[in-house]
DNA sequence: AGCTAGTTGCAAATGGTTCTCATGTGCATT
DNA sequence: AATGCACATGAGAACCATTTGCAACTAGCT
């Protein structure tokens, strides 16, 4: 509960500093980030931070992930056949496992698959900039 | 041309037998898809087959597209922003470079980053069953 | 407390893709 | 070569996640 306060608190004044207001609306939605530890959705943000803030809308959550993207404080995942999900930024970078069954989603993270595609990009004459790694299963049966 | 007549016969016989017929349509988008030498998207595919076909409809594109796709004969790749993207199904499984100034696709394919993929699911006590992986990258300046 | 540019809720717009339905046609069969 | 019918097509409407226009509100500085 410590950690989690100082922790919104410290994206809160990211925002300010990036000259983002911090709204109530924002505030809420941000508490809901920072607290998720799954991959929700917009509409299971909207859902979820409702419960905080009654009269945030969909458009705003929408609006909100979009600038806390910007400030670097939000990711999004466009996983396939999926409406976007989002978590916060402040983990260390890694990739997915999408459970193509129940749709659960796996976070993992290989330094030498990291390593590798840079090591590709450069040997195609490019600097490599982002990259989406996502890997769809099935839970093995035996 | 030798070359490319066998190898659209091949792709309609795939259809033929799985129980697709090939309409004067398909046969100009699978004509189309099978030249293409760059990753199109339904749009620049309709109008690359109205050239054939003038009656080809963007509709029916999408629907070909999705039947050629469930046949295992096209392949459809949805890139960061775009619109879907699609190529033949028949060369060796590989994966993209986008160039994220121009829009350019590069293919690549490394057996260490398949390979890891597959321990990866295997440690998390899964089977992979297909990934994605995209290179976001800038031309190196120097 | 007042100012003002940024933010909100609502509703309407967007745009790629899919669907509906009346009409047309591939192709197995005769 | 003609027939029949299940499957395909063209045109446009529908879909649906996301974005946007606008008038009312408000965070945060003075
Ligand atoms: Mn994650
Ligand atoms: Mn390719
Ligand atoms: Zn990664
Ligand atoms: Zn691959």
């Amino acid at each position: 509960m410590r950690q989690a306060k100082n922790r919104i608190a410290e994206l809160e004044e990211i925002l300010r500093e990036g000259g983002v207001r911090v709204t109530r609306q924002r505030a809420a939605i941000l508490k809901i980030l920072a607290e998720a530890e799954d991959h929700p959705d917009a509409s299971e943000l909207h859902r979820r931070a409702k419960e905080i803030d009654a009269t945030v809308s969909l458009s705003t959550v929408y609006r909100t992930l979009s600038a806390l993207e910007q400030q670097g404080v939000v990711q999004r995942h466009a996983f396939e056949n999926a409406t976007a999900r989002f978590e916060t930024a402040d983990a260390p970078h890694h990739d997915h496992l999408i459970d193509i069954e129940t749709g659960a989603v796996i976070e993992f993270r290989s330094d030498k698959i990291e390593q590798l595609q840079a090591e590709i990009a450069a040997e195609l004459g490019y600097d490599l900039v982002r990259h989406r790694l996502e890997l769809y299963c099935r839970k093995r049966k035996d």
